[in-house]
DNA sequence: GTACCGCGTTGACGCAGATCAAAGACGAGT
DNA sequence: ACTCGTCTTTGATCTGCGTCAACGCGGTAC
């Protein structure tokens, strides 16, 4: 399931412990359960590299022999049915982590879909390092669980929730990501950049992208929402829109 | 398949280390990370209940005081609408662990389909056992990755493929799981229960009964399987009908 | 026996969202 | 400025599945 390849990926050679040290992404990832005084074995076997958007950086099937860590950038995480249909199963940002499979394949491809940097380790290498620090295990499991409740959800949103409720949903989760994701611009919480196409965006909720503009554009002339450009969405009715989400509300 | 209802649960007096000791459960779960002269002490932490089919052991909401453990039989974990809409996240097996989230309240519901022995942990003891027996964790960690695997599976599922795709892939799953989780008799590997109605097969498939009923007859004159009774389903033609879950036969 | 009652099946019809089609909008390259 | 390609919007039409409705079947109570 090998896409195209054109260039390879480029590798940044400023590596080491003092890049982990300064990286702006450690806060908001797994990396901050790792001590200062062993960041630098850790940095030792991460490697950097930077993708472009429409680069693809995890093949679905292939082996798996890295696990990444965004730093900075958007991901998009999907899963192809033989005839080209797509489910996107989630966006990557700053501080993800991906690759947690037990398989030795990946279980989902994913493309960048911004600019991004991103911080590879080998699998084999990271394990010896998760046995000496615990503490990074019990992170990735606070991580893997959480992801699971987002998967719960998700669950409920694509087999249960109507387009309205879904875009709904999808503005509201981005409404109230943290900055560092790029949910919405700092001091304004009310204002969403969708860096992802609208195809992207109905791939993530079910549907095709006509729905996806068409609901946008409703939402719109309703006066919930303004769109004063295709990838940034202002909430002018913020909890109307949660009622909307979460089931409660059946105009439409 | 109906017992009476509106009982508490019952909880079994038996308990300690010996019970884990002989725990038919234990081969499939987590808690075979944990040594033999360990286990008195896993078992001093458990407390053992029963539950009759319809009843509900975790509501979505409430303060998440334990972690669960299957022993027998299955139940059906879900999510609910304000409406009632219901979307069904999984079905929970011998060995299946429950009650995973970070968070201090259940991200789901569950209830029993069939009638249940399970093992309840105090999440806060619990907490304290994983610290020192950092094989349980890697063991929670590697049952996380892979419930995250299945979620994204289902992801796809619901959100693009047919009612003819999402029945297929659901037969198939069934078959292909292990016997300790009822997925089939041993020695017929084609023969496939379904301990669950046909509302919750919807409920987990994101369709109504009608649609999974039809479906399932469609198949049937098809040849493609048997149903000898409500809750038993003979695959006649694997290959045929994996190719459909997959998304490969354009037949319909 | 008979009267339930929950569950499953089948048919007729309707609709939310998919599909088909066309036309802006916007940026990159020349 | 112009073309080209990609993304987005909007309209017309179609359809897979939902909704509504009726009936059958097996188990249980009496």
């Amino acid at each position: 399931m090998s896409l195209t390849r054109a260039r390879p990926l480029v590798v940044d050679p400023h590596r080491g412990g003092e890049a982990c040290a300064h990286c702006g992404a450690r806060a908001h990832s797994v990396c901050n359960a790792i001590d200062n005084k062993d960041l630098e074995r850790l940095g030792s076997l991460a490697t950097h590299i930077t993708v472009e958007p429409g680069r693809c950086f995890i093949d679905e099937g292939d082996p798996a022999e890295h696990f990444f860590n965004v730093t900075t950038g958007t991901a998009k995480l999907f899963k192809l049915l033989p005839d080209g249909r797509r489910q996107i199963t989630g966006f990557a940002s700053t501080g993800h982590f991906l690759g947690l499979a037990v398989s030795s394949s990946y279980a989902f491809s994913a493309e960048a879909v911004e600019p991004m940097r991103i911080c590879r380790f080998s699998r084999s290498k990271l394990r010896g390092l998760l046995d000496d620090f615990p503490a990074m295990e019990k992170r990735l499991l606070e991580v893997a669980s959480n992801e699971l409740v987002a998967a719960q959800e998700q669950m409920l949103l694509l087999g249960r929730k109507t387009a309205r409720e879904r875009l709904a949903s999808f503005l509201i989760d981005r409404a109230n990501m943290p900055s560092h994701c790029m949910g919405h611009k700092p001091g304004s919480a009310e204002t969403v950049l969708l860096p992802m196409t609208r195809n992207d965006i109905a791939d993530y909720l079910g549907l095709t992208i006509e729905t996806v503009s068409r609901t946008l554009t409703k939402l719109k002339t309703e006066g919930l929402i303004e769109i004063p450009s295709a990838d940034t969405v202002v909430i002018r009715r913020h909890n109307t829109l949660e009622d909307i989400a979460s089931g409660v509300s059946s105009r439409g």
